[in-house]
RNA sequence: GCGGGUGUAAUUUAGUGGUAGAAUUCCAGCCUUCCAAGCUGACAGUGUGGGUUCGAUUCCCAUCACCCGCUCCA
């Protein structure tokens, strides 16, 4: 995928009905996508081999969904009203941006408890200069709260406040003590979740790679302390064999720790993959500690302790964190899928997805129009096992590259001759492996061939 | 949020201060017996809003969106 740009990317998936720009009838708004037919086929399959590693492969493993609207204070508990929200200043001169609090604290001065009007103006009336250019000339402060906010009821006042979630994982940890009641739950044991969520980001899109809302599929473990070392090394390794079970190739993936940690980390690992524009995270590894589920504790006074029935010991459990972006691993598909082929002088574009989260499993084509109805009825059947396509518009060959295109694994088609053996041409993808199989046969054959 | 670039049909693009041209795609028809064949036809466009002008897709301003580089990033 050398020299793929991402404008054939972006291209690609607006021909082929797998990513819109988000209102684009009415000039598009920033960061926001649309998944079209085959992206939303395609974002289902991943999401789907998410769950069956994480939930159905693994045992003591459950599945949550939870609201995205929470309770206020489950953000001030969980420290995102504090650090997600910044009083932000910039340099008129040299446009380095500060945080204003930080400018005063510098100054020796203190500006606990202010307001940022009342913080501008210190700045101002002491002359605080930009640390960067030396200069007093700045904008107005402002507050760059990466909280999507939204009121409840019908009057804008305060009290109403309600954020959109900006990461999931709380929804985990304020359920823990419920979902290890009802589920009868031992250390360690793991709680998933596929959900959307919210920031308020103003940043540089590189397509569907930073949006303002996105899917993460989460996965946090919680355990034992003094076993959370081991399991941290573990996901890491878990979410690599992930990304490799559903194609995505080893050459374009890294490790990389972090060294800056985040509030509640005590350590953190992403797995990245090589992207047009460089390196970029589809996962991270968290080692949380006890963390969340103390600061839940202390915030809502209710216990959030583990009574291990063995040594009759009560502890607060620690959790490691493993979470997935969906939209990054969609493009991450994509992009590694992506290939162009010279034939003939003519460029062909194909989709080389793993059959696991490719939209359509197969394709069934007659091989003339005269051919319809006997292909359509096939088609119909073989639907109720699998997505399928139907294609009978132009010629066998273009209807083949048409499948190339959408990365579907298997092509079916009938001809004039099946019409008295009973038996379709059958051709894999990416084996190119033609074969002739009796009508009867397809489904066990489509079968085995996709529980690869 | 800063700097630079770009916006013409679904896609790729040509061109012009005076009726916007093509290729591909898609659709219909003819033809076609396994990997983008051919023929005929149809659909379809100057991101949005202002300004200058007799007249703006073209010039100017603003705005929106995307791309590149910063910045930021749990």
């Amino acid at each position: 995928m050398n020299k793929v740009s991402f404008e054939q990317i972006v291209s690609l998936c607006k021909i082929r009905g797998f990513i819109f720009q988000g209102s684009e009838i009415y000039g598009g708004l920033a960061n926001t996508w649309d998944y079209g037919p085959l992206g939303s086929r395609l974002k289902n399959n991943l999401k789907d081999a998410w769950r069956k590693k994480f939930i159905q492969e693994r045992s003591n493993s459950y599945e949550l969904d939870s609201a995205i609207l929470m309770h206020p204070r489950v953000w001030e508990a969980s420290g995102h009203v504090e650090s997600f929200s910044d009083p932000l200043i910039d340099c008129k001169k040299c446009k380095i941006r500060s945080r204003a609090d930080n400018l005063i604290e510098n100054a020796g001065l203190s500006g606990n408890s202010l307001g940022n009007d009342e913080m501008f103006e210190l700045i101002k009336s002491n002359g605080i200069k930009c640390p960067s250019c030396g200069e007093c000339d700045f904008t107005e402060i402002r507050e760059f709260n990466l909280m999507f906010e939204t009121y409840r009821g019908t009057t804008n006042d305060k009290k109403s406040i309600v954020y959109l979630r900006p990461e999931n994982a709380q929804g985990e940890y304020i359920n823990f003590a419920n979902v290890q009641r009802s589920m009868r739950c031992k250390l360690p044991f793991g709680i998933g979740q596929i959900g959307k969520a919210f920031r308020n980001e103003i940043t540089p899109g590189n397509f569907t790679f930073r949006t303002i809302e996105f899917e993460q599929m989460e996965y946090q473990t919680f355990c034992k302390k003094g076993f959370d070392t081991e399991l941290y090394d573990y996901f890491k390794k878990y979410g690599m064999n992930f990304f490799e079970e559903i194609g995505i190739p080893k050459t374009l993936l890294r490790f990389h720790d972090h060294e800056k940690l985040a509030h509640y980390a005590k350590a953190a690992c992403d797995i990245e993959f090589l992207f047009p524009f460089g390196w970029g995270e589809i996962n991270g590894t968290h080692n949380r500690t006890d963390y969340d589920l103390s600061r839940h504790q202390q915030y809502s006074k209710k216990s959030m302790e583990y009574l291990d029935s063995e040594t009759n010991e009560k502890f607060i459990p620690y959790i490691i964190e493993s979470t997935y972006g969906v939209d990054r691993i969609f493009l991450a598909l994509i992009c590694s899928a992506y290939a162009e082929e010279e034939v003939n002088g003519d460029t062909r574009k194909i989709l080389k997805l793993n059959h696991k989260i490719a939209p359509y499993k197969a394709a069934i084509l007659p091989l003339s129009k005269n051919l319809s109805s006997k292909a359509y009825e096939i088609y119909k059947d073989l639907s109720r096992m699998c997505m399928c396509d139907y294609d009978e518009a132009g010629s066998i060959g273009k209807r083949y590259r048409r499948q190339d295109e959408i990365g579907t694994p298997l092509c079916v088609t009938y001809d004039f001759d099946s019409e008295t053996d009973g038996k379709m041409t059958i051709r894999q993808r990416d084996s190119m492996i033609q074969e002739r199989i009796d009508i009867s046969e397809l489904k066990n054959y489509m079968s085995n061939y996709l529980k690869r």
